[in-house]
DNA sequence: CACAGCTCCTGGCAGC
DNA sequence: TGCTGCCAGGAGCTGT
């Protein structure tokens, strides 16, 4: 699944090859895929334009238009999106199947969006409808704002912390993957209700949150089985996975066979001893200020 | 407000 | 070998 470090990863590689190519025409194979327009509307909105940058919200990735208006694609579960330097050549045959929409550019090169499942998006969004897009959306946990104050606010909820951590709205760019392995780092069990976190709890949080983050994007991201970049590299992070998909095999701090279980319908796994399900320390108070 | 359940999808795999 | 059926899950939605 690919999450805020495997879209800030593909970010990095488009970014180093896409700004400056014209977008001659789009070809979208899986109608669902572009939204919320038609596939011939997408077209015809954006061809002719040239791509002046990119940029990441969360999980989503966008590339910014000259004219003001912007495509957003969202990966989901198996999206990919690959850049091809020169489109006259094969693509890969075995993959053509999965293949969901080309962008044909300038300079005979081509943007491929591959998907297996069918469930990744890639959005229009009109010249001026930069500020709606980014109304509604949590704080960026890598960003400026993103203070131990800040998500203790975003924390005082009767809810318990996993599903709470993987709400899009509060905080972007947290996923299954990264949310474990951030619980585990601040040894805090995935079922604790927000709002009984101390502040200790709160900054290791915080702490692990920033951490894991940069890390794996240090690695170039986790890839258990799809996610390559912009370039069709595989990341290095799935070797550094503490507790995701480590079911039964023992902890790697203190050796106890680490647990799961089922929290907001999807797979967890924790250690049991460094993550205990204690509801010490009082409720916090909201911050003053 | 919290959350269970459903939808969208298909490859991989367990079980028979 | 070949089939069936279940599982994985991000996000938007509805219902309780």
């Amino acid at each position: 699944m690919p999450e805020l470090p495997e879209v800030e990863t593909l970010r990095r590689t488009i970014q180093a090859v896409l700004p400056g190519r014209t977008i001659l025409a789009v070809q979208v194979l899986w109608a669902r895929t572009v939204e919320p327009i038609t596939p011939t509307e997408m077209d015809a909105r954006i061809a002719g334009r040239t791509v002046i940058g990119t940029d990441r919200a969360g999980k989503l990735l966008i590339l910014e238009l000259d004219d003001g208006a912007a495509l957003t694609v969202h990966l989901r579960m198996t999206g990919e999106l690959l850049f091809r330097p020169d489109r006259t050549k094969n693509r890969d045959s075995t993959r053509e199947p999965y293949l969901r929409a080309v962008f044909d550019l300038s300079g005979n090169s081509e943007l491929c969006f591959y998907d297996t499942r069918k469930f990744g998006r890639i959005g229009y969004v009109p010249p001026g409808n930069r500020e709606e897009l980014m109304a509604r959306r949590g704080i960026e946990p890598l960003g400026k704002s993103f203070t131990i104050d800040r998500l203790s606010s975003l924390l005082m909820r009767k809810r318990s912390i996993k599903p709470l951590l993987l709400d899009q709205s509060l905080v972007a760019g947290l996923g299954n993957i990264y949310v474990d392995e951030t619980l585990f780092r601040a040894g805090i069990h995935p079922l604790r209700i927000a709002s009984s976190l101390t502040r200790d709890d709160v900054e290791r949080l915080h702490g692990s949150i920033i951490a894991v983050l940069s890390e794996a994007i240090e690695h170039r991201g986790t890839t258990l089985r799809d996610y390559r970049s912009g370039l069709g590299d595989a990341g290095e992070n799935q070797h550094r996975l503490h507790v995701y998909g480590r079911a039964n095999a023992p902890c790697v701090t203190c050796g106890t066979l680490l647990e799961r279980l089922v929290v907001a319908q999807r797979g967890t796994v924790h250690c049991p001893r460094c993550q205990p399900l204690t509801q010490l320390g009082r409720p916090r108070q909201s911050p003053s200020r």
